[in-house]
DNA sequence: TTGAATGTTCAGTAATTTCTGAAAGTTTAA
DNA sequence: TTAAACTTTCAGAAATTACTGAACATTCAA
């Protein structure tokens, strides 16, 4: 079994990115092979294919289940085991981005957490919390709002994207719709910023502004 | 120079994420450093700190030059550079993310771009082309949010966030809003769709569906 | 029960990435 | 100029990560 130049380009390329995405070259390039291939293949094949060693199969096979990103097929008269990606590409994307969360993000979250439970000994200490704390913010933020995306569904996510829509106007369309708070908010509304904590210590700003040069 | 436990496990714990998001342990423990630390620092104290090589700390800083992400400093009679994170924590993050674009999304972009010009010579091509138009198409969307999140300032985002929104929500504001196109749309309404291509050879459904198991 | 077909494991090896430290380069004050 | 103070570079060493392939495990048909 071999694949065209142009399949061959993709999956050596999704490869390189995959090593990005929190796993190895080889485990990028069977799956990029799975997604394009129009039926399920077996690890045979796909260590003929990468040539790769079947035991690297084996492992990458390991790997891409925990990812939960395959499905397994069984064909009669047949013992072997067949592969193919799980869902679709929309599918994928967000099982990716929760893996990468469980295993980046939500640790980062917990030590934070711990971290910013702890006295300030010193003002090192305190100035240092105050920047974690703007970092766990940021975090939990940014946590909120990918698992916002994920709810989405692609067709639902592209309607969102033609109508032209800047973020910006959605905000301004919300805080219409949701004129309870947010009082016309020009640009720093101090009681409602979860930045740029000034509760501690040190100085208001939170960048050191040097003194000189 | 040292730093206390607290601060040495937010460096460390810094350290290891960094790897995953494009850099190796030790610039991430640099930048972690810098973040939390009050005033600006010079590259002795990093490898001090650290417990790293001066040719290491070296290399560190001018990776994190390459990225954008820090500012330099000098103090009369003192030739030593000292260093600090510039911006925010908010710039910090999209400067993360703008790089990581750059260097990994829009390479495949470009690639998945190049590959659908080309005419498929039989149906694995034409099959694999439209999985690959796909990833295209949602890796254009998704770069089109987030550099629309880019655009929001932290307190703007928050203050989305805080407004209780699901984006669902927005979704049906915004298409009140912008009644021209979309009329109520249900859940599949054809011509909007850009993921799901049918328009080449093979099947409909955009997963092959194993006819046995 | 056997053995052929297949999948898994893991010790050793290979490949890759990171780090060190000495040498070379740069800047500045005198 | 010189030389001290500092930074950068890079060849080789160390550390880490990935891969191989042979041994072991499992499944199933006969």
């Amino acid at each position: 079994m071999t694949i065209s130049p142009m399949i061959e380009s993709f999956v050596f390329h999704f490869g390189e990115m995959g090593s990005r995405w929190g796993f190895n070259r080889t485990v990028g390039q069977m799956y990029a092979l799975m997604v394009v291939s129009d039926k399920p293949i077996n690890a045979n094949e796909i260590a003929e294919v990468l040539n790769i060693s079947r035991g690297n199969v084996s492992m990458g096979i390991k790997e891409l289940q925990s990812w939960q990103l395959i499905q397994l097929h069984h064909y009669p008269g047949d013992r072997k085991e067949y592969y193919s990606p799980k869902g679709d590409i929309w599918d994928m994307a967000n099982t990716v981005f929760e893996e990468r969360r469980k295993r980046e993000v939500d640790p980062t979250l917990s030590l934070l957490r711990d971290i910013l439970l702890e006295q300030p000994g010193n003002d090192s200490e305190a100035y240092a919390q105050n920047r974690m704390r703007e970092i766990h913010d940021l975090l939990e933020t940014l946590v909120a709002w990918t698992s916002e995306l994920q709810g989405l569904n692609p067709d639902k996510l592209n309607r969102l994207m033609k109508l032209g829509t800047g973020v910006s106007k959605v905000m301004d369309l919300l805080s219409k719709a949701n004129k309870s708070s947010s009082a016309k908010s020009k640009s720093r509304n101090k009681d409602q910023l979860p930045f740029r904590d000034t509760s501690n210590t040190h100085s208001d700003s939170p960048m050191r502004d040097d003194s000189n040069d």
